[in-house]
DNA sequence: CAATTGCATAGTGGATTTCACTATGCATGC
DNA sequence: GCATGCATAGTGAAATCCACTATGCAATTG
């Protein structure tokens, strides 16, 4: 498949992003793009049926997460190949990106001109990262010292992750079950999570600092 | 201003963004990008430079707020058209945007194509908002006109303004009465007064509103 | 001056959320 | 195979939210 042109999915919801996305892979002649998808339901249609060399994934999409995706693509197929790309300024989702079987991470802070080598990297059947994540990685990998800084964010599940993000939106506990198509009950259940692991007190503090960590990070 | 043809500067600083923002606006032949700039300082001094005929401001940059430099450029000058985009899902920002000084807001939702309607508006000196942004702060001041720069923050009470700290710390109701002696129904009927003056919805809008509110003043 | 307006305070009652539990099914790991 | 962690959901009592109404006191205004 090497010697060809490579076929490439891009899925993002956001279509200026995708423009941006788009004409970077337009320059290469030997890259093309098979198709777009918009949300998670559209891209496993599409990665079933085009079966591209390449993924480029959204963290963020409207409907379901990023992450989701890719792990459910990885789980119907190990061998396809995902690059996923985050608009957030905080690399809280590589190590999960990656765990969940993509097998690249492009940050809001990668230069400008990374997009392409690290497609070719994936292509070529070797992992994109960023020095600085590869760094963090392998530091925390090896090591195993007390990381400096090391916030209990890290700590949580993806999806009380996701309840963080939809409560420091400000939105009600039923707005929030209703989004995910979960149970109040189990949304509460978060909640209850989420104080626990981030040390706070009552449902007061919780929306505080779900608001702040919204704000500073996606 | 509006025969010739009208500069652009793009404040951005994720790369792929700004190649997606560049490209739409690359194909319209009267409007032309006169500058780039990567953080809040590079930006405002490309402002003071070129005086643009309209600045595209991402929300989030690495050092520094959009809406800071949205505002800093207001009070420099309050004439300056400023469009701000933002990636997020959810319209967080929209209304802080505004009255911090820009003349519309582009969020994630909005259609492909609604970039160069959304300049050619601003730079015909109106507004623009997304249609559902439009109809919500519409419905929220039924007979008010949208003022910008001026902030509803300022109709509060000096006693509904020291609530809203207290539950812009992260403070329950319970705990809140009884640091200033008062009856918690007392305390209920700020709430309710604050969701009012402030036009949010519920109590998990107040709640996410006043953590941000102690976050950049408090 | 009487009327209106705004503020601080507090109550009622039904709907919703919080909070501390328990619980099940499914993975992963040792 | 047995512990651990995750996602999910339930129960019941306490707290809260939310939309009302209400009172007393100031300042403003017609």
């Amino acid at each position: 498949m090497n010697h060809g042109t490579s076929s490439i999915l891009l899925v993002e919801d956001h279509p200026v992003m995708r423009d941006g996305l788009a004409t970077q892979i337009r320059n290469e002649p030997d890259l093309q793009i098979c198709g777009e998808a918009e949300d998670v339901n559209e891209a496993l249609r599409l990665v079933q049926q085009l079966h591209p060399d390449l993924v480029i994934v959204d963290i963020c999409l409207k409907s379901g997460h990023g992450i989701d995706l890719v792990r459910r693509v990885h789980d119907s197929d190990p061998k396809q190949r995902m690059l996923v790309n985050s608009m957030y300024d905080e690399d809280v989702y590589a190590e999960r990106a990656l765990q969940a079987g993509a097998m690249g991470y492009l940050s809001k802070q990668s230069a400008r001109g990374t997009l392409v080598p690290a497609i070719r990297t994936l292509l070529a059947g070797k992992t994109y990262l960023s020095p600085e994540m590869t760094e963090r990685i392998l530091r925390s990998r090896i090591g195993g010292r007390i990381e400096v800084g090391k916030s209990p964010i890290e700590s949580l599940s993806n999806r009380e992750m996701e309840v963080l993000t939809l409560i420091g939106q400000g939105r009600t506990t039923g707005a929030i079950a209703k989004h995910l198509h979960l149970s109040v009950h189990t949304i509460d259940t978060y909640r209850e999570k989420l104080k626990i692991k981030l040390r706070l007190s009552n449902s007061a503090e919780l929306n505080r600092f779900a608001a702040q960590w919204v704000l500073e990070n996606g």
